[in-house]
DNA sequence: ATATGCGTTTCACTCAGTGAAAAATTAGCA
DNA sequence: TGCTAATTTTTCACTGAGTGAAACGCATAT
């Protein structure tokens, strides 16, 4: 397993992992909304592993399910996955629960809405509105992004999870229940998040809008917040901490 | 690597299967909607993989979201499944088209509905409504079963694929357009199935209903496939071949 | 105290995985 | 219809990544 090189063998400065399993599911990674159907060559390329081991991969996760392969020799994901995204459901029913209110939300600002939770030092996107959208510029389902990356929901998991990014914009959060942010991940966006808690008060996740700058005044973005409370609460959640000394603790 | 032995090291009577990326994605095969949490100790028992090896694997499993662990020693499939999910029904947006077709059939029969397509050899369950029932019954979304285990949504796939399994019934589902099977998979379980096709003609799979033996006649069933018949057409898909020669071919 | 169950680490052996290269297959083109 | 280029697939000898028995550590019973 030479793997030798500085860096790089695809175009994407990074070196592709070692290690079978880690490749296997390396290679589930190539594949987005964006792109959900590859060619070897293509998942060769971008993976930057040699296209006989690529291969290789690609096969077992063929025979088990996660990818399918067509005639014309592309490849796409398979319906084991939605096995598991099903067990995944089960295993944290606010999916299920949110689901509806993220729609609505999206639906009623116009903007683009999701829903995050925390994962270690990670953000998961667990939901996204349906509307389609210009893809570079969000997350897919699923997804996860580095906390230290920022954004207005990174910093409302931060605040309600302890989880150290920024003392200052963790206070702001904890006093004000919202954070917005403008620009940080992107110089044309800007997007409200909102903590969500369950009716006991357990922190759930964050709830976040997303919107172009250039396209909202910060009145819309009050708004925007304003839908997302109610959404909330018809939901049976809240967006309110649930006693000032209670949540403190974890 | 030594695998020696006849069989079964697990109580399962299967021997794992070779290879980190196989052994891997079979790990992922332990956990079901009945199951979803599991320690250490039960996937390497039920995998029959040594518990260095299963540690080793589910690290990475975990390190790639496929996996989450909980402080208790705890795992269970992570938000890497339903980014995959995701991609995956966006390439077959008839998972999305007859989601809620599936559950307004067992809303109304008050039985179990399903939606299958073929793949491969493999039978393969896209939609399952989610009433809860006996899980011993049911296979889970996504989860696949060979064509040759038969069932009533097998031979209408098999009859309408070109799958050569049982050619006596499958002249009968080309010219009723459906099929009951009783007890033919479980001795206490009667199924009907039907084809859908999509408005021009294509084949894309079977829906089927389940019910107790104990608890249905004979016109209960046919008053299940007019249900079938009807929401599937309100959904704009058919449970009749388009024409009679234009199917024959594929 | 002693035992049992479980997760984790260690380490020497060895076979599964690697990737360059060749072969087979498919697509494109004149 | 041939000829060329592009891509997928197979082959094979080398080797280091993966294996698993055993030891360890840490709980929680007994």
């Amino acid at each position: 397993m030479k793997n030798l090189s500085s860096k790089s063998r695809n175009g994407n400065d990074t070196v592709p992992p070692s290690g079978v399993l880690d490749r296997g599911l390396h290679l589930m990674n190539c594949f987005s909304l964006e792109r959900p159907r590859l060619q070897l060559r293509d998942i060769a390329a971008q993976s930057g592993l040699d296209k006989a081991t690529t291969l290789r991969a690609l096969k077992t996760l063929v025979t088990y399910g996660y990818l399918e392969k067509s005639e014309d020799g592309y490849y796409w994901p398979g319906p084991a996955t939605l096995r598991l995204a099903a067990i995944f459901r089960s295993t944290s029913n606010i999916v299920t629960r949110l689901e509806r209110t993220v729609e609505n939300i999206a639906l009623e600002t116009g903007q683009a809405a999701a829903f995050f939770i925390r994962s270690g030092d990670q953000r998961v996107c667990l939901i996204r509105d349906r509307q389609k959208r210009d893809f570079r510029y969000f997350v897919d389902v699923g997804a996860s992004v580095p906390m230290s990356a920022g954004g207005a929901a990174a910093h409302v998991l931060a605040a309600y999870s302890g989880f150290d990014l920024d003392s200052e914009k963790a206070e702001f959060v904890l006093t004000n229940n919202y954070y917005i942010s403008r620009g940080e991940k992107n110089e044309h966006l800007v997007s409200a998040a909102l903590p969500i808690f369950e009716a006991d008060g357990e922190f759930v996740g964050a709830a976040a809008i997303t919107a172009l700058r250039s396209t909202v005044t910060d009145d819309d973005i009050d708004r925007c917040i304003e839908v997302v409370r109610r959404e909330i609460s018809l939901a049976m959640l809240s967006t309110q901490a649930a006693a000032e000394n209670d949540n403190a603790a974890f």
